[in-house]
DNA sequence: CGTGAAACTTGACGCACATCAAGGTGAATT
DNA sequence: AATTCACCTTGATGTGCGTCAAGTTTCACG
């Protein structure tokens, strides 16, 4: 093997050694599927892929952030998720031969790699361990979406705020929290507006439960206060 | 094999011959799952698990109909969805180890299956088939949800039911639609109230939208118009 | 490093819908 | 068939928060 080979095959590599869903075969079976995934890159802001659009296969994210999200019947937006590296989206698609039924934008400058549909099929049939990380995603996934469903549906606009700050302390581990998204995306996370998540923040300030340092930071001062509402 | 030992197993069959998850292996393959399956029964009522339970492993609906709903912070009931026959509950344990996040509560009197966890575990290592089927559950299970919190969180009460009419109108390719639960039920499912599930399915009675008889049958008059609000 | 467009904040206003209440209807259980 | 309890409906009232608007800050990009 030459070097520029070497380098090529380098280039595709990290999609399968360092994503959850590969990273635990063998090397001989990353290899199979480095040969299988095609590589691509996009500028920030870049749409990947449109609701209706057909399925091109499933993303698998490497580098930058992708956010995926929705258009109500009125136009607005419905931020589902953002994608980290390591994840994977489209999968949908894979299994329903459905076309999307959401949007996928780059946040950043974005490397992914896409592998089609009948290959990742045939890769699931071949390595169930890969079906049984995927159904693991999904669980938590699923589980995931259905309590914001049910925060949207029964809690105040205080609390949602309130417990989105909360989880994204645990899951940070410090009591220092950076927002991952705009005010404009945080709200249509968690089903609001820009305008309340501001005045609700400033309104925990005041009562001394958080700091604010810049729109994106938060400092928590007292975290059951801000769990009591 | 005595009369009594095949009226035994038949017993557990339908569990695995009917349901989707199972129902497209050979004869040896589904002999093989009976003999894992616990089969047990419930009257109208009765809680299969609450949040917080360990799981016991996968449960398979074969007779009945069970509701799976979350309870908030504030104690409020949401509905996340009811099982039919054929469907299955309990999955995010299988993967996580995690405790419940919900509530299990028969509708009816029920008859279901349980495969413990290990045992579930290594039927989807030896099964690829099964696995890719509940794949497939899962994805159409996540579009479900999150399309319902997009709903939730971003159309109006009106908007919310009139497109929930449609939904069951489309699955149940009639004009002529069975409600399948309780206002109450229905209204913690699309994040209202009872009332307003009342008030709203009065004024499009009002508007010749829709004719109501009894408090389950809706018959659905001019499709369009609902569909605009 | 400068500049223009987003993003963010704060205020005033209105309304959709939750809440509380009370009466009517239906269905499950005996 | 009777009784009871849960479900449903309709009305009156209050309010959380969405909307519109205007000013300020931030930051992406040339």
């Amino acid at each position: 093997m030459n070097q520029q080979s070497r380098l090529n095959k380098e280039h595709y590599r990290p999609c399968v050694s360092l994503v959850p869903l590969f990273n635990h075969l063998d090397k001989e079976q990353m290899n199979y599927i480095v040969g299988l995934a095609h590589s691509a890159t996009h500028p920030r802001g870049e749409i990947i892929y449109s609701d209706g659009d057909v399925s091109k296969g499933l993303y698998i994210l490497h580098k930058g952030r992708i956010k995926i999200y929705r258009l109500s019947e009125n136009g607005k937006e419905q931020l589902v998720r953002i994608l980290e590296p390591g994840d994977f989206t489209g999968e949908l698609s894979l299994f329903d031969a459905k076309p999307h039924d959401a949007y996928a934008e780059t946040l950043e400058p974005v490397e992914l790699c896409v592998i089609q549909r009948d290959q990742m099929q045939q890769l699931l049939q071949d390595h169930p361990s890969i079906s049984l990380r995927m159904l693991a995603e999904f669980s938590t996934r699923l589980a995931d979406t259905e309590q914001r469903a049910a925060r949207i549906a029964m809690e105040t606009a205080d609390t949602r705020i309130a417990l989105y700050i909360a989880d994204l302390s645990e899951q940070q581990r410090q009591m220092i929290v950076q927002l991952p998204m705009s005010r404009k995306d945080l709200a249509s996370h968690l089903g609001t507006t820009p305008e309340t998540i501001s005045r609700k923040l400033t309104f925990f300030e005041e009562q001394g439960w958080i700091r604010q340092s810049g729109s994106k930071t938060i400092e928590i001062l007292d975290l059951d206060a801000l769990l009591l509402v």
